[in-house]
DNA sequence: TAGATACTTGACTATTTTAGTCGGGTTTAT
DNA sequence: ATAAACCCGACTAAAATAGTCAAGTATCTA
């Protein structure tokens, strides 16, 4: 049970990118640099943060990205869900309630793992960039 | 961020054990068909809850396994514990707190993930393997 | 005591996932 | 014009996962 360096990224990535988002577009070449992640794995992250509106993109010279939403208004569920980190725990689809690997009976642990996602996940809908921006610049004072 | 088979089959073949853990060792054959896990596989699992004392083998025909501790004694902690199923958030080390990404600063989420690990193992720690025998059979009434 | 049942151990392997890299674009400020 | 940046799809090495396989040893029962 771990993160993804994909998922890891894509917040480490916009907690850098809401803290220098002033007036300029926040270009990936600096978050490479400040965050030491490759340039282009960023620009895959990047790419499906747009699609998903949570960044905007500013092409050209001098461009970059710039957030989509107030800081507060970006939950953590919102990023994972556009890089695809998901919180997996169990094999068998939601929808088919009923059968767990191929038997007619939920498997014996079916609950306790939908039990997990859940509170991994509630995890996730509180958290929002803002906190994080927050947590750090508190910490660091 | 996902949970592995073997994490997810040795609490089911736990909760297959507790369950048919009255007077007679139970065979790794018998859970192998109940629960629709790869006998080979099984062995591997326990083999390994046997060196960290959460069952109790016993060789020989009409041989199998028992627990090893009572139901309520044994959480999920344990048992993901002994069969190398580990919350693992980010790359670092615990031990050399200051340091992430071999820079000299922890990394903007390094708190984040901290207490995401801390969040998950609170529920692992609370939960035994009793609370999930009881919730099973409660929701089979 | 033979045979069956079941645990024990370690090595091996196919598949999948992850974490990128690479090469070629297009757009726009200066 | 040109450099800085985004854009996009294909490719790949390495690691992790999820097993399989083979060759045992122990113990019960007939």
């Amino acid at each position: 049970m771990k993160l993804t360096s994909k998922g890891r990224y894509a917040v480490m990535a916009l907690v850098d990118l809401a803290k220098f988002n002033n007036i300029n577009p926040v270009s990936l070449r600096d978050i490479s640099l400040r965050q030491g992640i490759s340039l282009d794995y960023l620009e895959q992250i990047f790419s499906k943060l747009r699609k998903k509106e949570i960044v905007q993109s500013v092409r050209g010279n001098q461009g970059g990205y710039v957030l989509n939403k107030k800081a507060k208004e970006i939950k953590l569920t919102n990023i994972f869900d556009a890089v695809d980190e998901k919180v997996k725990t169990v094999q068998c689809k939601k929808e088919s309630k009923k059968s767990c690997n191929g038997k007619s009976t939920k498997c014996l642990t079916h609950n306790l793992w939908d039990e997990l996602e859940n509170h991994i996940n509630d995890f996730f809908e509180k958290k929002s960039l803002e906190d994080l921006v927050q947590d750090n610049t508190e910490r660091r004072i």
